[in-house]
DNA sequence: ACCTGAACACCGTTCAAGT
DNA sequence: ACCTGAACACCGTTCAAGT
């Protein structure tokens, strides 16, 4: 990490600080990703940046676009992170790689879900991430619907099922006072449930307490893409 | 809609609202139902209920607690909506006609989802829809791990696409003064795009133009059912 | 047992004043 | 052109006091 805020000495004085875009963006996002939605202060993002709250709405019109930017700022890594993931024959493979890279990014942000691409203006990462999911798509040659409803599918699963999950209590391990009444609690109460009446919740409850979060998603995004696959090739 | 505060006079001096947990339940609802999220506040949920802020507190713990029991409120609707409709001879189309009625009430309630199944023990309706989402799955005969991981696909896509959708600006037609910078203005900017570099969203604005988002949400769905039925087809 | 409302510790946002 | 920080209008939550 840069130096991101810089103090200039006039004479011998006072010193004021001085942002950018970028750093005020750059540290938000250090704030969401180390303490979460709730540490988002403009106070708390004043003092990290070494100045004044005041300043901050020079480069950002508010709570709202701070957040905007911030979620567009993640995914330039997402984008990053799948340049080179989609030359492979099969499109759907790709789709699949990108989805994936996408769903991992969102998951230990669940705030970011709410904030994609509701701003284009603000976020032309988020209108390149949707392209490239959907360029894998096109390459189905499905009629404009279909391939429209079919990336707006892709994407609606893995935002929900990352902002979901991530915003569920950790697995085993947690932190140290608080056991934070987490999936063990949950497991407990649903292997107490009657068989008869949750005959469903007896059935999955021990897949449910070895899950993994990444694992679930691959396996829904899985089905999503076979019936995908499905219909690109009733299609021929 | 039936009498949800009672003012019991005593004498003729003072009187003192008398409230119970179905009425600030019901009329947090009726507030976040009637003007989005940001109006449910205690002092207006209070002054709804004709009393003081206090008073809510009494109830429920927070507010945490009062939108986790305002979803589970919501959720009964689906509940008795989807009652009798899943006794289908095809479980698919019973999972389906659930997770509709479903999508439907979250997507009004964009709130809902972020809270859907978040603590147990407040939201027993949550529960029983889960249950039920499971219980068709289940005569699938799949496995227990692939029972689950169909289950919580489906959540997660509902969930997901339902919010999303929901948080989205209103297609044509919105409120008189403001435009609101809608659907139009974006369905303009893509038209604008460079096909070379989007051909993509080139491929699909117009289409976009036009969708509608329930039909949308069910083109999605088929596909992860089709997805779905692959997977129970080969088991056999 | 339940209701009241002032008080507290926070927010996001504004703006006159500075440099 | 950019930064400052007191001030404002709001929050959720607490709690001593009432009935």
């Amino acid at each position: 990490m840069a130096e991101t805020r810089s103090t200039a000495r006039t004479g011998g004085s006072r010193q004021r600080a001085s942002h950018s875009l970028e750093a005020v963006v750059g540290e938000a996002v250090a704030l969401l990703d180390e303490d979460g939605e709730a540490a988002l202060t403009f106070r708390a993002l004043a003092a990290r940046l070494g100045g004044g709250v005041g300043s901050i709405y020079w480069y950002v019109s508010g709570k709202d676009e701070l957040v905007a930017r911030a979620s567009d700022h993640v995914l330039a890594g997402v984008l990053a992170d799948t340049e080179g993931a989609t030359g492979s024959p099969d499109p759907v493979d790709d789709l699949r790689a990108v989805a994936v890279a996408f769903f991992e990014a969102v998951s230990s942000r669940p705030w970011l879900g709410a904030y994609f691409l509701r701003d284009v203006d603000l976020q032309p990462n988020a209108v390149l991430l949707y392209e490239r999911l959907g360029q894998q798509v096109l390459r189905l040659h499905l009629p404009p619907r279909e391939t429209f409803h079919a990336v707006s599918a892709v994407m609606g699963y893995v935002i929900g099922t990352a902002a979901d999950l991530g915003r569920r209590p950790e697995a085993a391990g947690g932190d140290a006072a608080e056991p934070e009444r987490g999936l063990d609690d949950l497991v407990a109460h649903w292997r107490g449930l009657d068989p008869e009446q949750f005959p469903f919740i007896r059935h999955v409850v021990e897949e449910f307490a070895v899950h993994e979060d990444a694992e679930q998603f691959r396996a829904g995004l899985d089905l999503l893409l076979a019936g995908l696959r499905l219909q690109a090739d009733r299609q021929r």
